[in-house]
DNA sequence: AGATGTATTTTGACAGTGTCAAGATACCTT
DNA sequence: AAGGTATCTTGACACTGTCAAAATACATCT
């Protein structure tokens, strides 16, 4: 619908979201301003202001991007379930948010969903990454091995509730370092697995 | 040192941080700026700078004052090990989250952790708080039913990491709303729980 | 081809921000 | 009473997001 626009400038909306990951990664939120944009795609200050109605705007559509590339890195391979499987679904959680820092901040970020000014297709696009991940869940319900009392909703919850934890302390810093990921992952694995392969009560 | 510096107003860092406080729990991260927090507390627009070196300052002062509240609610009561105290546990750290927004957004909040403007008592305070976590999961090491295979730092880490996440997503109602806050707390209770108690294979 | 309309970009402006440098004020100590 | 120091104010600068109005370039239709 608005992909080849390029009147003046070639395709500026595409140049626009670009630029300011790039932005973003080399120099974090802050470096991060409307018209220093401009002024890297080579326009003026308002020019964004036709293709994004706000910052808040630009912010979301760059997060819906990180969205696609998320579910497109994590939606790998076969079916089937293994705890080798998991430690890598995990792995590939963190590896992800880690190295793209710049749209994992935005994707669940405060400041795009505490707002309200959050756009809509963003919404649906968070909203099928979750759903994705809690179909998978219920999926594994049927298998002999894994404990029937499990709500899988909770489940998908509480352990998305670890991933995104874990990923904004090793982003941070805060309590975890880079460098432990790999015992910090086995953990998580561990618990993953015991949750879901208990025996019922 | 500084605390009853009182020469014309009053006690003009202690109105800042409780005005602060206010604010950003009224309006948000967003409603806090310099001037109108000077404009508040009756004074011109620089006059905090004389109590705050920059407005990172004043914020992770109020983080600071965060921590010392948080470490209160948790450290609530005696140190018997058991489901109930666990799940309670939980359900305190998420409470506190939820009510205290304000100070948990800046506690951990990205804007502080990652300008390396961080201040060293706030990074004290937030180390400390952890370790007491860390020493009350090593204590519960000794107990005959906990799994003497289990690494404390790691268990440590991924279940704080776990109700990090938690707080986060509620916070900000990504993937859970408040309201399906007993159900979540259970489930995080039952994978904790079952980690600790598990059986040596 | 020329006219018309629409999409795109620019210029100018406004209110707001964090923060620095100089000056003014009030308090404490001697 | 004098001097020094902590506190506060005023003025200024370079930014920011974003609106309104004008200018430009393109597509389309006659």
């Amino acid at each position: 619908m608005n992909s080849r626009n390029s009147y003046h400038h070639g395709d500026l909306r595409r140049a626009l979201l670009d630029e300011a990951a790039l932005l973003l990664r080399e120099e974090g939120e802050q470096g991060l301003s409307m018209r220093r944009l401009a002024a890297r795609a080579g326009v003026s200050r308002t020019a964004p202001y036709h293709h994004f109605k706000d910052k808040q705007d630009l912010l979301c559509a760059i997060a819906e991007e990180g969205f696609r590339r998320f579910v497109g890195v994590l939606t790998l391979d076969g079916r089937e379930l293994s705890r080798d499987r998991l430690a890598r679904f995990i792995r590939d959680y963190l590896q992800f948010a880690i190295e793209n820092t710049e749209y994992y901040d935005l994707m669940f970020g405060s400041h795009l969903w505490k707002s309200s000014h959050i756009t809509g297709t963003l919404q649906k696009e968070a909203h099928g990454a979750f759903r994705f991940y809690l179909d998978q869940a219920r999926g594994w319900l049927g298998q002999d091995f894994v404990n029937p009392d499990l709500d899988p909703l909770r489940y998908a919850q509480v352990t998305w509730s670890t991933l995104h934890g874990l990923s904004r302390l090793l982003i941070d810093g805060i309590y975890l370092e880079s460098g432990a990921m790999d015992p910090v992952c086995e953990q998580a694995a561990s618990m993953f697995w015991r949750e879901l392969t208990a025996q019922p009560a």
